[in-house]
DNA sequence: CTGTTAGCGCGTTCAA
DNA sequence: TTGAACGCGCTAACAG
């Protein structure tokens, strides 16, 4: 607990016989200096325990930092509008520190549009990344560029395994889903049926996610739930017209299944589909918390929505790539985030705190 | 989109027609200004979206912060304990802006502890002052002090009302009360009983966060189930062994009571009872998440705990008190925490991420 | 009441 | 190769 003497460069000019220029030349091996100089300060260097007081820094150097932020393209309120809402918030209070963030979009099915947008990312020259990757191989050749160059960054949602990622933030999928499971099946009594609306998607990473989701719910079902028929609907999630259509055959031959569950932030679907053939099920579960998803939970169509805290990802990814590009601070490569329960009774102060 | 102009002081100085300093002295409210010096500067203030370099506040300021927090005394890991620690996070934050926060403990059953720790406060001379309230009169008097003074306070955990404090940050207890009700009484069929362990304590505002928490519960309980027998358990959490020979006492008399529920932290003392004595419950809840919760709630043992995110209330507390005095930002003053619906399954990420 | 000014620590230019 | 000097935006002391 005591305080070290904040050293200076000026410090170190007089501890080394030499001028603040000279010091500075040595600490940014920028231009020339006579090795006894250079070994002059270099001792010093060693025997203090320099720390540069980077407000200092970041008023004398007009240096701007770059965030670049690769995520998909996202409509207002859905899941990527509040990452990016946490990344804005971020942006927000780094704007002091000269930190500007940039967002680069692509289209979360097309594989193009991702490398497309990690090639415009490299033009950039970022000084820290912050991306949500979405298909493994495309993603390792951004990386290994951004790597090359000592450009730090982060992923989020989704974790691609070794990549020297600063950081990785989001949730345990398929964790999230055994929960999901148990929680459905809480009221299990051995003769009941449950129907998984699944999407049709390329393979990509966000499905990948999914799909986690979707074994860890299984892995429950399979340990503690015996004799259970589970019935698949497939959703497109595009044309509602025609996943109505899904759901109205397979509602017509399975009229007495009233327990559900969506993978994905699209329950609203499922539940306006109910909603308006007066199905009622005793169980709906989906992801995440667009607003009609939190509406159809108000109303009792949806009993539970599971939150992954988009806006917090954000806000965390940003804020720590800012810490580490402007005062050198290094973090845990890895957080979880909580696994949100979140029923009509609470869904309120969650929906009030959101962009926390 | 565009990219706002970086006002400074000097620019503002410029527009108003006055000089630097002037315009310091009305951002900051010090000194002796004329109204219409004043006036002026205000109009282009409220023009433009100022916002300060924080590098060169960091650089210049030598102008040191203290923040004075009244909190219980706290035993590592328990409730308290946590709030410390997101104070202490956003003390560590805040260093860098020379804001320093200093602790004055009371003993919560104390009320004359309680109003030596604000005698204490007050001649610390704090530019901005956290309270975790608890006796509403002498808080009152503190309060008015506070306000004569013009120091800001928020509360936290309790609120008080109509004290001019800026912000109160806690949990909804009557809500959380409800919730609980609905959990627990989940597999409700008209015969069952429950127990609720209450506490015997003095009458400060803790208490009363718990009745609140105990008719939220009751009002669940009148709304939604019928014919229910409602046994009580009055426990002192201080000495177990006193406490143990009334658990012991009322599961003799009531062996078929296979729910229940504590309205404050120390659920962990039925659930070391019930462990002991092989008692299987099959709906205990309990608040907040102390290490010893914990493990009983991974046992299987209570199958729910309602979580109020301490770390988080010390944190943002702390934060908008510095916000408020450091940069002169106001924000809105009430913030509800989310009710956290804490299970076996999901209570390790809650753990890893207590200090956001 | 108000304007001026000297730093804060560092980056950078410009003479020497 | 080096030192001196200026400026980044803001605070606070000081002189008027």
């Amino acid at each position: 607990m005591m305080k070290e003497k904040q050293y200076t460069i000026k410090d170190i000019a007089n501890m080394a016989g030499v001028s603040t220029g000279t010091v500075d030349r040595v600490l940014h091996n920028r231009g020339e200096v006579s090795e006894t100089s250079k070994k002059k300060v270099q001792e010093v260097l060693e025997e203090i325990h320099y720390r540069p007081n980077m407000f200092a820094i970041g008023l004398a150097g007009k240096k701007k930092y770059l965030i670049c932020c690769l995520i998909p393209k996202y409509q207002p309120n859905d899941y990527w509008y509040f990452v990016a809402q946490g990344i804005q918030q971020a942006a927000e209070e780094l704007n002091a520190f000269n930190v500007k963030t940039e967002y680069i979009y692509y289209n979360h099915s097309s594989v193009e549009s991702y490398c497309n947008a990690g090639k415009v990312l490299l033009t950039r020259k970022p000084d820290a990344v912050l991306i949500a990757p979405n298909f493994r191989k495309e993603t390792l050749q951004i990386t290994q560029v951004l790597n090359e160059q000592q450009i730090p960054f982060t992923f989020i949602d989704v974790n691609i395994e070794d990549t020297g990622a600063m950081m990785y933030i989001g949730q345990d999928s398929f964790q999230s889903g055994y929960i999901a499971g148990k929680i459905l099946m809480n009221d299990y009594t051995r003769d009941k049926e449950i129907v998984l609306f699944i999407s049709e998607y390329d393979q990509n990473s966000f499905e990948v996610q999914m799909q986690r989701r979707l074994e860890g719910f299984m892995k429950y079902l399979s340990d503690k739930c015996d004799h259970l028929i589970i019935h698949e609907v497939k959703l497109k999630g595009e044309n509602y017209n025609e996943d109505k259509q899904a759901l109205a055959r397979f509602f017509k031959e399975h009229p007495q299944v009233k327990m559900g569950i969506s993978f994905n932030s699209r329950i609203y679907q499922v539940g306006k589909f109910l909603e308006e053939n007066k199905i009622r099920f005793s169980g709906l579960i989906g992801y995440d918390l667009l607003p009609q998803n939190v509406e159809l939970l108000e109303k009792g169509i949806v009993t539970l929505l599971i939150g992954q805290r988009p806006g917090l990802q954000g806000y965390c990814a940003t804020k720590v790539l800012a810490d580490k590009i402007v005062f050198k601070r290094d973090i845990s490569p890895m957080k979880y985030m909580p696994i949100d329960l979140i029923i009509k009774e609470n869904i309120k102060y969650y929906v009030e705190s959101y962009n926390l």
